[in-house]
DNA sequence: CTGTTAGCGCTTTCAT
DNA sequence: ATGAAAGCGCTAACAG
């Protein structure tokens, strides 16, 4: 192995000016830093990621977890988007594994204290959920995917998160639908009371209040419960439509509900069906969805991330800083979205085409979901809620 | 941040005494080891992961990377399996992102020169795969989780992978529902000829020929391709009972396709649908399926990453070493397979009732698959094939 | 602007 | 059986 000694030898100056031209080559002379530079590719030298952080104390890696199953379907496409903003960055990414919350606080105990990460991401956040109290307690730096829902933690700034607006994706889609002359629109939710599901839920009924498409005694029958699977789906389908005969679209608050719901419709139909999380399954049935932006979301979180690393004592004034999401980022941040403050349960029509054509979120068929820039409604800059992208096939 | 040298002081010794006490009790005298081990626990030492890292040149870390979108819906399964193995071996996981295999072995490059792992794990290994290739070129260890498909290096003593007897699986589920009465019996595959594909389409045919289901001419009648989605499962189904509306079951190669055919099918019909990979979907739906023993392919994979470590320099003799799974894994291994050496494509009646009631590996409805430890026919212990469990529901 | 010194925390010699 | 010395590769702090 090539180290940096190698590269001083070569290129006839120090260890140290070597290393002054990776980490900080404003202060090397031009001159010199051109030398150096052409020794270190030569002799391709990498610097060992080891000895670096044994100096500094500084990781730059990030953990998350990864538990025995994954209903989302989501979960393998969030990864890919974490990995690629967090080497984007120069973070690396370890995975751990977390049968419970206790096992994964054994593992934030574990990997903090050999020193392998510096930060955890952290999904599936549960009321009270007892990793954030470990995190705090152990002032181990964190951020959620996902709100703290129940926890009292929503503003804390000591709690950041990101998270995708399933309220406004829903509301949304149930707009589009009632644009397009849908006038009986049912919706399939999770059984319980889920942050997640609650909050999509209401997505579906407040736009159907507000539109006056429905009376609030009626609502009950425009709904139905089913558990995250595919025959659940079916199920809750059909009881919808023996209830309600004259449904003529279905809003289901996961794909896999929509899956089974699509499945269980009559031949002859036209009934329209949605989903969310635009998975691989959705889309081969031609169902629209919504989409999640999880590269955006995994961009703030590694914002978020890094500047808590980079400032770990000063304290979070609360303030929005002005520059917002896009201050941070050293030039990889690629069309930056911008930051909407306010309320996030907002109506469809927020100001500010940002892109050619459409005005609407709503994307087109044709054009792929993945090149508008999601919007980000935020409270501030360490708690993001990001807009879904409507998918309509 | 406690040190070794707080514990040494601490317990009255030499920093080296307590290294050694944690790298190798049995140097040291019972009654240092008794106080150091006291001291240890009292501080909370963890050895810090950096330091020993640069010391040993070692990162007791392995790669793995993460594609864009996972069609199988195993691949988080196998990361769960994978790391939990990893962990109980002091192994840690990083994760990278792939977006081609150009781009994987750029991450090879950087995470090996960098000394982020010390071996890698691929997956989904292709003809000719030009990372099998690099790896090679630049002595980097790996293990491959699938079989080198006509790169012809199945029996390469450098090219060690662990895989699951497709072809096995698929043709005790043919055997299975021979034996329960079906007499008509289709599949549905993957166009194309991909190395997992036909094995397992091959696992069907090969059972059904034998079995003088069917002749050679009337094969194509009962066989249709589907690209691996659920509108192509439903699509072949429709297809193949317009065919031969005799068809008493269909096997699917995977579990979407296999939803997607069991959504096809007439309501009052009594055709058996099976699948592949006893998936989320595939089990709501009450499908039959063929779990891959996913930890007991961690299990190897980290046994072989860990002999390429220790014996780095070891050439491969190529013969079984009469120990074979179960000889290195130190106490973690409960349940180790037994090795059969020899054809993987045997009849399925092998010998050895290795459990309690059942002498076939189909496993009863009630009882998991999951407890049935996983057989292994393997060419020798560097080159493992495991057999799936048939799941009937 | 560049070089020297020191040390991050650990483990492999080699003495004792 | 234990301790002392050295150094893995790198970078912060200072001196020049």
């Amino acid at each position: 192995m090539v180290s940096i000694k190698d590269v001083a030898r070569d290129a006839g100056v120090s260890p140290q000016t070597v290393s002054n031209c990776i980490n900080n080559p404003s202060i090397v002379k031009p001159a010199t830093r051109k030398v150096v530079q052409a020794s270190i590719a030569r002799l391709n030298y990498t610097p060992n990621a080891s000895a670096r952080r044994l100096r500094t104390q500084r990781s730059n890696t990030i953990g998350i977890g990864i538990a025995p199953v994954s209903y989302s379907q989501v979960y393998d496409r969030f990864l890919h988007a974490l990995v690629t903003e967090a080497d984007a960055n120069g973070i690396r990414v370890l995975l751990y594994k977390t049968d419970s919350q206790q096992d994964e606080i054994r593992q934030f105990a574990a990997l903090a204290a050999r020193g392998d990460v510096d930060s955890f991401v952290l999904t599936d956040t549960t009321h009270d959920d007892p990793r954030l109290a470990w995190l705090h307690e152990h002032h181990q730096p964190f951020v959620l995917f996902g709100r703290p829902w129940g926890c009292g933690a929503m503003d804390d700034p000591s709690t950041p998160w990101v998270d995708v607006d399933g309220h406004y994706g829903i509301a949304e889609m149930t707009r589009h639908l009632i644009l397009h002359g849908r006038k009986h629109i049912g919706f399939i939710g999770w059984p319980g009371v889920s942050g997640t599901g609650t909050d999509r839920y209401q997505g579906w009924r407040d736009t159907m209040l507000d539109a006056r498409m429905v009376s609030g005694d009626e609502l009950g029958q425009l709904y139905e419960e089913a558990s995250n699977d595919i025959i659940a789906g079916q199920t809750a389908c059909i009881a919808l439509l023996d209830r309600r005969p004259d449904l003529d679209a279905i809003i289901c608050v996961s794909d896999t509900l929509a899956v089974g719901a699509a499945t269980a419709l009559p031949n002859d139909t036209d009934i329209v069906i949605t989903g969310f999380d635009d998975t691989v399954s959705s889309r081969s049935m031609g169902l629209s969805s919504i989409a999640q932006p999880l590269t955006e979301s995994a961009r703030h979180i590694i914002r978020i991330t890094q500047e808590q690393l980079d400032a770990p004592a000063a304290a979070f004034t609360g303030t929005n800083d002005g520059g917002g999401a896009a201050s941070t980022a050293d030039s990889h941040s690629t069309g930056a979205p911008e930051i909407v403050a306010g309320a996030y349960t907002g109506s469809g029509s927020d100001g500010g085409g940002r892109g050619a054509s459409s005005t609407s979120p709503v994307a087109t068929p044709a054009t792929a979901a993945a090149t508008v820039p999601a919007t980000v409604i935020a409270r501030d800059d360490r708690h993001i809620l990001l807009k879904p992208t409507i998918v309509i096939r």
